[in-house]
RNA sequence: GUGGAUGUAGCUCAGCUGGUUAGAGUACUGGAUUGUGGUUCCAGAUGUCGCCGGUUCGAACCCGGUCAUCCACCCCA
């Protein structure tokens, strides 16, 4: 056999089966962020480059996918810049496109360059695939779906809350127990200014990330070598022995905060979200989590991430809140925060909880049985009138053996057959079976329409 | 980017410390049943045993390399 096929590594196809699946995520998703009044966009799936580097992180800017400019990429380059330039810089030379990353930094690309279109606060909805040439893993996908609800131009937390109240909803509505976690980027700036050391906020919180992984001793360890002081290491101990419930935990941290401005900041945010929820619960499970620090580097305030409580998956849910996302592309001063649901993993998840709907309302609900020209012309008519009542029909293309046709409408899971021969032309009317009982019925083509009508409803 | 495992029929997998013609289930095709599917029975087709090389009288099996996939770390949706 020649070689099979393939699609790039970490990419999907999707079958039928899976695409009624899918759909019925989005459609989940699309229905609730539109009841809370978000509309949609779309953008390209390549920027310019230059949107999108240095926006993700050092990390980030390896794992974009770049297109290669079209015609003779190396006609500006001299050789000995192709030979000096290491292969990681290469890239933007020979590239000025690149697939996107995530759907936030081209909504701010978006916001930036239609201002003066867009009445502020913009609430809006984006579901789009993007790419990352991460090394595809369970859960983790070259390609994937992102639907994405952001608010921008507004400070007041109420977006927060109702962001945690579209998370609660959508989940609640696709049947999945999840926690949704919580943290602020201020509490963690207050936290490493008051043991002094501002700058080292990725190693610390990354190091309180690792605690329960590693524990309390490898993790002193492990600040000790990265260079943090004796001192800072001892003033830090308490945040991570810290236990107990959400409100010990913002207590004890308001004690602790009192010396920072920021960190007061953020801790009076968390304590107004829970203010919220006292009021307005929810249904998930929402935790203060610390260790919550999210890659993307321009969070600036709250911080969201949802994980399921009944299956292994990295987040499925995740977002925050972003000060000054736009200042990149020139427009200061606007605040932004949103979320992303991750479908894919989404989708894994219910798969494996075996949680999707048996739902096949939009499948063919008819087949007719060809038997020949003649047959197959008369029946034609009545397909067209059974299509303008909204019923899903088809005729078989091939007059070929009835077992051959009978063995696809039970493959195809077709709930009706109708047979149209000799007989049924010469009496004005149409022999129906019904699949699953077996059940044969002879009607007229009203009947018929009828009959299937109330089937479908 | 670092570490580990696995590649045999369309799919899921057997295949004995290396032995001659590589198997099962399922799916597929035909028939039992020429206007009736899902069950049953009968028959049939299907493989460079991931790829390249080495050891051997002999390799799906052992060794080396390579590619692909999966898993963990990292990062995240």
């Amino acid at each position: 056999m020649a070689d099979k096929p393939s699609i790039p590594k970490g990419t999907r196809d999707f079958n039928p089966l899976e695409m009624a699946r899918r759909n019925f995520i989005f459609d989940t998703i699309r229905k609730i962020f539109k009841t809370y009044g978000y509309l949609p966009i779309e953008t390209p799936a390549m920027e310019n480059l230059s949107s999108l580097m240095g926006k993700y992180g050092e990390e980030g800017d390896k794992l974009l996918f770049k297109i290669l400019n079209s015609g003779d990429f190396k006609a500006k380059l001299d050789a000995e810049t192709l030979h000096e330039t290491p292969a990681g810089r290469l890239g933007v030379l020979i590239a000025e496109k690149g697939l996107r990353y995530d759907l936030t930094v081209p909504f701010a690309r978006f916001v930036v360059q239609h201002r003066n279109d867009i009445a502020f606060p913009f609430k809006r909805y984006q579901i789009q695939p993007v790419w990352r040439a991460d090394r595809p893993q369970r859960g983790r996908y070259r390609e994937f779906y992102q639907c994405d609800v952001d608010v921008i131009g507004s400070h007041s937390l109420l977006n927060e809350f109702e962001l945690m109240q579209i998370m609660d909803e959508v989940f609640t509505a696709l049947g999945l127990k999840v926690v949704i976690k919580l943290n602020n980027r201020k509490v963690l700036a207050g936290i490493v200014e008051v043991i002094g050391e501002p700058d080292r906020m990725i190693d610390i919180t990354v190091a309180i990330d690792k605690l329960d992984k590693i524990g309390m001793e490898k993790v002193l360890a492990e600040l000790d070598q990265k260079g943090l002081s004796k001192q800072s290491v001892e003033k830090l101990k308490p945040v991570l022995e810290m236990e107990g419930t959400t409100s010990t935990k913002l207590t004890f941290l308001s004690g602790y905060l009192n010396q920072s401005e920021i960190g007061m900041e953020g801790l009076m945010e968390v304590d107004k979200l829970f203010g919220f929820l006292k009021d307005h619960p929810v249904d998930a499970a929402v935790e203060f989590d610390l260790t919550l620090a999210r890659g993307l580097n321009y969070y600036t305030g709250t911080i969201f991430e949802v994980k399921s409580d009944e299956v292994q998956i990295g987040s499925i849910c995740g977002g925050g809140r972003y000060d000054n996302l736009t200042g990149i592309f020139g427009l200061e001063g606007v605040s932004g925060v949103g979320v992303s649901f991750g479908a894919d993993r989404i989708y894994d998840v219910l798969l494996q909880l075996e949680r999707f709907p048996q739902e096949r309302e939009m499948d063919t609900q008819l087949l007719f049985v060809n038997f020949g020209e003649n047959e197959a012309n008369y029946i034609l008519s009545i397909l067209r009138r059974l299509r303008s009542g909204g019923i899903a029909s088809e005729l078989y293309p091939d007059p070929v053996k009835m077992k051959k046709q009978m063995a696809y409408a039970n493959n195809r899971k077709i709930p009706f057959v109708a047979l149209v021969g000799e007989q049924e032309m010469q009496d004005g009317v149409i022999t129906l079976k019904e699949m699953e009982t077996g059940n044969q019925e002879r009607l007229t083509p009203a009947e018929l329409v009828e009959r299937l009508s109330n089937n479908i409803s």
